[in-house]
DNA sequence: CTCAGTGTTCAGTG
DNA sequence: TCACTGAACACTGA
């Protein structure tokens, strides 16, 4: 279930139990689609024997930074993760296991890393709509040349924020949502801000007031760096936000708890869940 | 059984 | 050029 705050937290995790370590065996699954043509041989020659420098992220791309290049980058499509096992404790961060699965490596795992403390790292993706790729420059690089500002840590200062929405006459929910725009912002953040920013999704960027881009910068800061503070586990989320109706969509009358109506409806070809007496 | 989905890309349309 | 639509990708869970 990733976006900007599910990477951060794989990042965070991959720089505690890898960065430092050698890698000293590689397994890897042969997938032309989630590993971009390169072939598994390649994949191995490149990790093998390699010790892990940094971890880093750009939006919703992550990559290892390895003492010699090129370096590996991962993109979790929309049901990808990293997990961990460390050399004592089972550690796991994006994906729900299921109860009672004992498995290692975990189901649809892609990519299975053993570092030279007996720790474990495994890239699965059970969608395939995750990609693993070799770059020689992930920042200089496609696709991660091709983002906008990084919405965490590089998020513009109002005036140009303003100034970057002025250019854009598409909904405002779909200028959040393009990553050549705001690096990071998926669907749930793209209505949790605009909601808590009061802001119709499907107003035109370039029609907001100053006072408005305002509220949505405040909102998009707050939102993620709340959400990173969790560890991006939902379940910890603050009640108050629209999130929360993302596992109650089914019910007849989706309420938030300040007993608002939920509606739905489709903005940048994605669903969009949005109150309407409160956003304008 | 059916259908939507926390993402991206591409082809086609207006 | 911009913006939108639908399809494709492959699987899970409601």
């Amino acid at each position: 279930m990733p976006e900007l705050p599910e990477v951060e937290a794989a990042r965070r995790l991959l720089t505690r139990a890898a960065v430092g370590r050698r890698i000293v065996a590689v397994r890897c699954a042969h997938d032309p689609i989630v590993f971009q043509g390169v072939s598994p041989a390649r994949v191995r020659r490149a990790l093998l024997g390699r010790r892990v420098v940094a971890a880093r992220r750009h939006g919703k791309h992550l990559w290892l930074e390895l003492d010699r290049r090129p370096w590996p980058c991962f993109h979790f499509g929309m049901a990808g993760g990293i997990e961990v096992r460390g050399r004592r404790r089972h550690r796991l961060v994006m994906e729900g296991r299921r109860n009672h699965e004992p498995l290692w490596p975990p189901r649809f795992c892609r990519l299975h890393l053993v570092l030279d403390d007996g720790s474990e790292v495994v890239f699965r993706d059970a969608r395939r709509l995750g990609r693993v790729r070799l770059r020689h420059d992930p920042p200089a690089e496609p696709p991660i040349s091709l983002l906008g500002f990084d919405a965490l840590r590089e998020l513009p200062p109002l005036r140009r924020l303003a100034a970057l929405f002025g250019e854009r006459a598409a909904p405002v929910k779909a200028v959040l949502l393009d990553q050549s725009f705001s690096a990071g912002v998926g669907n749930w953040i793209a209505d949790e801000v605009l909601y808590q920013a009061r802001i119709d999704p499907r107003r035109r960027a370039h029609t907001l007031t100053a006072a408005e881009i305002g509220r949505l910068r405040a909102r998009l800061r707050s939102v993620l760096t709340t959400a990173v503070r969790l560890g991006a586990d939902g379940d910890r989320f603050p009640p108050k936000w629209l999130f929360h109706t993302r596992w109650s969509k089914r019910d007849r009358r989706p309420m938030t708890v300040r007993g608002e109506r939920i509606r739905y409806l489709t903005v940048g070809g994605r669903t969009t869940a949005w109150v309407a007496e409160v956003q304008r």
